[in-house]
This record gives C-alpha cells, sequence and structure tokens, in this order.
DNA sequence: CTGAAAGCGCTTACAG
DNA sequence: CTGAAAGCGCTTACAG
C-alpha cells in the first residue's frame, strides 16, 4: 500500500508540486480558487498525510523534546513527566523520555542518542554526580536548547527549575524547633546530589540560626535499601534513648527513607509524633507489602507535617523555559527555585 | 556549525560516497585496508553521526516506537512503561510515550500523530470505551505492529497481553468465602472496561460456584473521587449493619476506591479486617493527606490480602509480542492473560 | 567489483 | 508571479 505524495496530488490534479505544496499548508500563491479547492479535495479524497519524516529532513525540525530522567517511575517524576508531555503536545511537540537508571554513562548514551534524532531540545534530570557537566556544557554551547529540573550545578550556566530545597529544609527545622527539640538529626542518602546537599545546607544554617545542636555527628547517611535504613534508624535511636527523645527532631531526606524509620521505631515501639519528633520531605504514601507493616501503620498516631514540592509549577516552569529557549530568546534568567510548602492538613 | 555528511568525508578521504557509506556501516565492500582504516579515522576525527533523520527517509525505518496509556502517572502504568521502555531501548528503539487523558478523541489524535511520525509499533492500553475499536482495527489491517496492553476488545482479534482479572476475582471471593461470608459485594466504578468487567464476571461466578449469595443488589458502581466513593461505601455499611457485617464480604475493584472505603469505615469506626471482610485489585499504597487519613491508618489493624498483578510479566510479555511483529511473524497466539496472585506474606 | 546516480518526499530559492 | 529544479543526507540498484 503506496503512501500518496505530493507528486501524486500535483499529477492527478494537473498542477505543480510546488502548487500543492502550498496550497496544502495555507502559504501565499496565486492560484485560481477553483484549482486551490481542487487541490484540497483530492488530498483529502486520497486522505494525504505528509511525510514528517521527509519535512524534518528538509526543514532540519523534528518537533521532537527528549526528557531525561533516571527513573520515569519513582519519584514525581511520573507526574512530572505528564504534566511536561500535555503541553509541550498541544503544542505540536512530541516527547521521547529515557530512563538513565541514575547512571551516568546511560546518561551520555541516552542524551547522545536523542541528539541523534535530532531533538529539537531537552529536559533532564540529571544524575547526581559531576562527571557528565562538561557533557553537558558541550551540549549547552551547541546551542541546543536545554532545561535541567529536580537537580542542578550550582556554578554552571545551565537553565534549571529545582525545588527550593534549603528554604524546605530550613521550614522544616523551624516546625522541630517549634517542638521543643534542642537538637537536629538530619538522615539522608550516601549518594549525594545538589538538591539534597541543599537540604543538608538548609539544615545547617536553620540548626545555627535557631541555636539548636547540629554538628556533623548529628548526620546520618545510609546505602538505599529498606533493611540498610532501618539500620541506621536503629543506630539513631539507640544513641537518642540515652540522651532522651524528646529534645531531638529527625529530618529525613525524602520518603525513601520513611518505611525504614518505620521498621526501626517499631522496634521499640517508639509512636509518632508523640514519642519521634520528624519531619521530611516528599508527601506520605506507604507502601504496605509486609505483614508487620500493618504493625508501622499503628505507629502514626497523629498528623505530623511533611515539606511537599510543588510539582505542578515544577513541570509548567520547565515547559515554559524551554519554549522560549525553542523560540531563540537568548534570555538570560532561566534559573528557577520553585517554593515548597509546609502541609500537614 | 555544520554537520558532517558522507559527502565530507568522502571528500576528505579522496573517495566514493558509496564507498564511505558502505565502510562505516560494514557493509560488503572490496577496498584496501588503508583507504577503510583512512575513512573510519577520518569519520572518527571529524566526530561524524550519521543523519537518523536522512537515514529514516531512505529506509523507512525510523526505530521508534509508540506506547499510548489513559495515564502515565497513575496505577501501574509508570513501572509498565519503564519495563518496555528499557527493553526496547537495548534493542535500539526509541520509545514515544503520550497520555491520553482516557479520552478516546484525544486518543485518536495521539496514535495518528505516533503514525505520521512513521513509529514501527505502537503499544497501546486503550480507553474503556469500544469507540476506537474500528479505528484500532484499520490500524491493525494497514500491518503496523500493535500490542494492547491492560485492556483488550474480546470478540477482536488484537494481540494483548492483560491480567487474568477473572482468575483473580475468583481467587479473592475464594479468599472471603475462607473466611465465612456467605454474601460477597462488588464496588467498582461506573467507568467501565473490559478488565474490570472481567472482575465483576469472575466475582459473579465464583459466588455461584461456592454457594454465596450475588445478585444485582450486591454490585455497586460509583463516580470516581473519593467523596463519591465514601457515598457509597456509606450506603453499603448501612444496609450491611441491618444484616450484619461479619457474614458479608467487600470486593473492592482497584485501589483507587481504596481511601473512599477507608472514610466510610472511620466514620462507623469498622476496623479491618475484624470488622469488615475486603479484598481488592492492587498494591495498597496509601495517601496520606487530610489530618483524618492518620485515623484511617488506626482501622488498618491486621494483614489482610491483595490480587496483584504481575506489572514485570505484563511488560516483558508485551515487548516480546511487539519484538515478534517487528521482525515480521505472523503467528497467531499473540493473547495472553497473566496470572495475578494473592499476597499478604 | 565499483562508484555515479537515482530516489526517499518534502520545501523553497531562483530562473524564466 | 509561477513552477521546474535543487537539495536535505542518506542507501542501494544498476550501468560500466
Amino acid at each position: 500500500m503506496k503512501n500518496i505524495s505530493l507528486k501524486d496530488i500535483a499529477e492527478k490534479a494537473g498542477v505543480s508540486q510546488t502548487a500543492v505544496s502550498k496550497v496544502l499548508n495555507e502559504l501565499p500563491i496565486r492560484i485560481t480558487p477553483a484549482k486551490r479547492e481542487k487541490i484540497k479535495e483530492i488530498a483529502r479524497r486520497l486522505n494525504y498525510r505528509p511525510n514528517v519524516v521527509a519535512q524534518s529532513l528538509r526543514s532540519r525540525k523534528t518537533k521532537s523534546i527528549g526528557i531525561v530522567v533516571p527513573d520515569i517511575s519513582s519519584l514525581f517524576y511520573p507526574e512530572l513527566i505528564r504534566n511536561i508531555e500535555t503541553r509541550l503536545f498541544s503544542l505540536g511537540y512530541r516527547c521521547i523520555i529515557c530512563n538513565t537508571q541514575d547512571n551516568p554513562s546511560y546518561e551520555r548514551l541516552y542524551i547522545q542518542d536523542l541528539i541523534d534524532r535530532w531533538v529539537e531540545g531537552l529536559i533532564i534530570a540529571p544524575c547526581g554526580e559531576e562527571e557528565n557537566v562538561n557533557f553537558l556544557q558541550d551540549i549547552y554551547k551547541m546551542g541546543l536548547p536545554l532545561v535541567l529540573i529536580d537537580r542542578y550545578f550550582p556554578g554552571e550556566n545551565f537553565p534549571y527549575v529545582v525545588s527550593d530545597n534549603k528554604q524546605g529544609a530550613k521550614i522544616a527545622v523551624k516546625f522541630l524547633v517549634s517542638q521543643k527539640v534542642s537538637r537536629v538529626i538530619y538522615v539522608g542518602e550516601k549518594r549525594r546530589n545538589q538538591a539534597v546537599d541543599d537540604r543538608l545546607r538548609g539544615v545547617k544554617e536553620a540548626a545555627r540560626e535557631n541555636r539548636i545542636v547540629f554538628t556533623d555527628k548529628e548526620i546520618f547517611l545510609c546505602e538505599i535499601g529498606r533493611e540498610k535504613v532501618r539500620e541506621t534508624f536503629r543506630f539513631i535511636f539507640e544513641s537518642m534513648s540515652r540522651k532522651g527523645l524528646s529534645c531531638s527532631g529527625i529530618f529525613f531526606e525524602s520518603n525513601r527513607l520513611l518505611m525504614g524509620l518505620l521498621d526501626a521505631a517499631r522496634e521499640r515501639n517508639l509512636f509518632i509524633p508523640d514519642d519521634l519528633r520528624i519531619i521530611g520531605f516528599d508527601p506520605l504514601s506507604l507502601e504496605i507489602v509486609y505483614p508487620q507493616d500493618f504493625a508501622s501503620l499503628r505507629l502514626l498516631k497523629n498528623p505530623f507535617p511533611i515539606i511537599k514540592q510543588d510539582v505542578q509549577k515544577i513541570g509548567n516552569t520547565a515547559s515554559e523555559f524551554l519554549l522560549a529557549l525553542l523560540k531563540g530568546k537568548k534570555e538570560k534568567n532561566l534559573r528557577k527555585k520553585v517554593r515548597v510548602k509546609m502541609v500537614w492538613r
């Protein structure tokens, strides 16, 4: 089944290929209304669909955008991607979505591939490491529109949209202080990136401003994985019980640490927030997998607040930044830290 | 910054463009090792990257696949998409992902667009309605590789991979029977599709086989939305309390109904599973948003089972089916219902 | 065997 | 103004 081309229509209508192209693309051309209508009619009847690949080759535009994230199925990426995809689709752009598995060499592979496919722009949530900074700089210097999301590189001049992680951490500490703690404990992942480092920095600053204890001894970084996280919290609770529970507040870096926290709390029958003052990033969403998880539920007795990122705003802003770059604007200020909120209702 | 083309390399190496193409593509050509090496060397030095768009135009292959789902951010779609994307990427295919918002006309729009971009295959989780069946049939008849996931159309001959929803519902009822209920109540969404209809059918069959009560009066279909769901359960609990709680078991269609169920249970202080025998599809994942959600947690006193779909298997099978079709195999039996499991560890 | 040339299906600069 | 022709960058059938 052969596809219909402009040439086919031109022959059937007895006009030039140029005329067909211009009529169908609504470009200025002086032609009798009769012929114009005839061309359109034939195109319609033959169910003509322009060959987008040929258009791309000729125009050097593919109307496609690459979205590169560590894991399309975790954290807020699904929601973020949906948000961006919907916005860009309505403007005629299609999104090619890639999963780097937080691996810098996959990241390079994917991005190179997207460039080879002539995406017109890239939205990237980069791997934590700085390993690919030069690689990204090369791309950005080539003039390819590029917006980082979720993570950024301070000192580099990429456009980015991230949460204001430092601000969020500071609100969190303020909350703990209002709970009369005199010391804050930071629990995070060993694997660092700028986003979580900003959270750590925020806690540090806020602790100093509020004159509560926060030294390197209060920082605990662990491997990801529920088991490892539990061990970390087990150790923390042991050391806390010596000094008294109620005078310490726990800040956890993301909800990837929550189930491990609950596992350790259950071992000591610590209720939240009664026995334990905690606060952390990301909405509370519990995966109930094991029988003991039902016991964990009982630990969460009353509401406690969490720090929530504004996914929608991040998505919208990233889309707007990319569109501005696509329009060729050389705006300087395409860097945005989106404010976060403390919610507990 | 001009891109390097085969012609550029040919000129620099003093050979024909054909020679360059064949050498770089490792196609059979008789050429002196020196020239072969020279071509490769120049390509490397100039950082030659083939123009994929031109290749596509010429070869009529784009190495891209369209994935179309109602909502990339909900249910198990994120995980499913990641699974499929990873598999297809390793074979050189890129995935263009689209979000139909469960709207049949968006669905047509997206699919038509993907075809215009010459995707080589499609993986589609279709909207519930049968509205687009003819549209999909036209595409399938054109010979475009096409695999449905999550939902299918009985009587139509599309390849598909779905969970064995009927089997899952039957296991669920058997569990309720083991809890000594004499009657099963089905709670689902008003908006139907084949997947959930199969669950309803499974419940019906199992109820008959186990000689417990299940008539149309035991079926409750509600609008989605936590508030509406709560009202439905409120009504159910009222009618149940008249007849006694413990003799009825509740089957809920998907975890989109869970929070509403808990809301209504809280109003009557019904504990689970002590006061209420329930079972439903999908893993238990609670969104803790409102203060009263903490009270809801207390209702979940002990483990109760849920029916879990095998996302990984669905993803793998869908990928394999599509790859088989891409290879041009005219296999008949590309239809698979993936078994589900009851889990409560 | 080899490489010049045709052709994929468009858009648009430019000759008439 | 108009439309034939060039050209985007490849691959491959085919003339030599």
